[in-house]
DNA sequence: CACTTGACCTGTCCGC
DNA sequence: TGCGGACAGGTCAAGT
């Protein structure tokens, strides 16, 4: 599930939720969801309160007093749902559908905040982790070395783009993008939204994209993540916000998940083939090949 | 070096 | 209705 845009969207709702309020208690119900000990959990966890929420491409991170962090990779299927437990069953609570049932079976660690609110990670498939980690290794780059730059902050630009993407001048570009450690952030769902906004075909090799492919690319991407960001993310299955609702982006996506229907650009019919060992969807007439 | 496959897991959907 | 296989937003490691 989540890519940039909707770990972005769920740091900015814990952000706004959870800032100052004290943890109190951990229940680990999938060990392998957080393995961490008891002294760590006693020492640095339990009683801390809450300062600040970051993002590092599709890491989340809860900075604790104890000045150590809570790291988080929902992977697939993870989410991070916060709940109110004065508030939830309320008459017309927007929603009930969610965060009225939690927990569920898919939920692998429940955060308890001393005013009885609660954090539920959930995860269906189980790929998703958390750990506990001092910050100050989070804030040194050095932790993220195997990440790209993130590609909506002021310091990114075509330059930047296309000397990260020149790293790998023999490989196609789908693979490149989707790949952390050249641009942070992407994946599936934002590679084939960028690629057919920049009208380059996943399949094309870096190294045959001139200047001006590389500088409309760069702004496909921008435009793409900044828009879904607006709209709260996309929700294929599983993603939700940290107030458990759903993103819209998906439903003005031009390619994802269109196979069958026309391109809205020229009318062709948008095909969905395995490109990079993933599902990819593109306009074969808008998004030519280059080798 | 670049690509493919399999692994990690659970759930859903589709064809037989 | 049941069963097997493919597939799903992400990364790893290992093999070709």
């Amino acid at each position: 599930m989540p890519e940039l845009p909707e770990v972005e969207t769920i740091r900015i709702g814990l952000q706004r939720l959870i800032i100052g309020l004290t943890i109190s208690n951990v229940k680990i119900k999938n060990q392998k969801s957080f393995i961490v000990d008891k002294i760590s959990l006693t020492n640095f966890l339990v009683d801390k309160k809450v300062i600040n929420i970051k993002r590092r491409a599709k890491i989340l991170m809860i900075d604790l007093e104890s000045k150590y962090s809570l790291v988080f990779h929902l992977k697939m299927t993870g989410q991070l749902v916060f709940v109110n437990q004065k508030t939830r069953f309320a008459a017309g609570h927007p929603n009930d559908s969610l965060i009225n049932k939690l927990p569920d079976k898919s939920t692998r660690v429940i955060f308890t905040f001393s005013n009885g609110a609660r954090l539920y990670f959930n995860d269906q498939r189980k790929f998703g982790w958390i750990k506990l980690l001092p910050t100050n290794i989070l804030n040194d780059e050095n932790f993220f070395s195997h990440h790209g730059p993130e590609p909506l902050t002021i310091s990114f630009n075509e330059n930047e783009l296309k000397k990260q993407l020149m790293n790998h001048p023999n490989r196609q570009i789908k693979a490149v993008l989707l790949d952390q450690s050249s641009i942070a952030g992407l994946g599936n769902i934002y590679v084939d939204e960028s690629l057919w906004l920049a009208e380059l075909h996943p399949q094309s090799l870096v190294k045959s994209l001139k200047n001006e492919d590389f500088a409309r690319l760069y702004n496909s991407i921008r435009i793409v993540l900044n828009k879904s960001i607006k709209l709260g993310g996309s929700t294929d299955k599983n993603y939700v916000n940290a107030e458990g609702q759903k993103g819209s982006y998906l439903q003005f996506a031009n390619v994802f998940r269109k196979n069958g229907q026309p391109c809205p650009r020229c009318g062709s019919v948008i095909l969905k083939q395995k490109i990079s060992g993933r599902g990819t969807h593109f306009c074969p007439n808008c998004q030519k090949v280059k080798k």
